[in-house]
DNA sequence: AGCACGATGCTCT
DNA sequence: GAGCATCGTGCTT
């Protein structure tokens, strides 16, 4: 069943992207197994405009991808050890994404677990460890299946049980940047 | 349950 | 050389 989300959901305002992605299937084959988690949390970066956003400085090697068209896989290195996956939206030239924040795993579940050794996937590099998700996949293309990341629909979540909040981790990004509520997480728990 | 801190290496000035 | 879109441990309440 490879049913990912077209090229056309990603190209549209990010905001409209970030919170439509809750409740999405983020799916990964690894090492031919499949493994998959129900998207809980994201976050928006929209523009150079934006001083959270990496593009705020301009187009360099490391942020090229999200310059590039929709649908793309924006995956780089952070803190000396960990990887943050993003999903590349709006038309191509301009640098927005979505960083995915958390998951609740439902397919592969023994593997992830075996891979966080028992701990969580809440936590955007937390889940791409458990996924096995690194910068050998920034710019794949999350439309193709080949890949071996893409993202399918999964559960209508109700704007009741979601929150909208400022971004974390932005601590020297200067206001009112910092606190734009462009973070969406699910705070109902659900069930299948 | 919460806070402080160290780990660790790549990217850009 | 500074600064990270973080995580896990260990110590304090």
């Amino acid at each position: 069943m490879k049913n990912p989300l077209p090229r056309s959901f990603y190209n549209r305002p990010t905001l409209t992207v970030a919170h439509e992605l809750l409740g999405t299937r983020l799916v990964r084959i690894l090492d031919g197994a499949r493994l998959s988690g129900i998207i809980t949390e994201t976050e928006a970066y929209i523009g150079k405009e934006d001083f959270g956003c990496h593009a705020h400085a301009g187009k360099t090697k490391r942020n090229a991808v999200m310059f590039g068209p929709p649908g793309h896989a924006y995956v780089y290195f952070t803190y000396g050890m960990h990887w943050m996956l993003n999903a590349v939206t709006e038309d191509e030239g301009f640098p927005a994404a979505v960083l995915i924040r958390a998951i609740w795993p439902v397919e592969g579940v023994e593997i992830i677990a075996a891979r966080r050794n028992g701990r969580d996937t809440g936590g955007p590099a937390k889940l791409t460890q458990a996924l096995g998700i690194d910068g050998a996949l920034n710019g794949g293309d999350l439309c193709d299946p080949a890949t071996g990341l893409w993202i399918e629909p999964g559960f209508p979540i109700l704007d009741d049980s979601v929150t909208i909040g400022a971004r974390v981790g932005l601590y020297t990004v200067p206001e009112p940047w910092q606190s734009m509520p462009w973070r969406f997480h699910i705070t109902k728990e659900i069930r299948e």
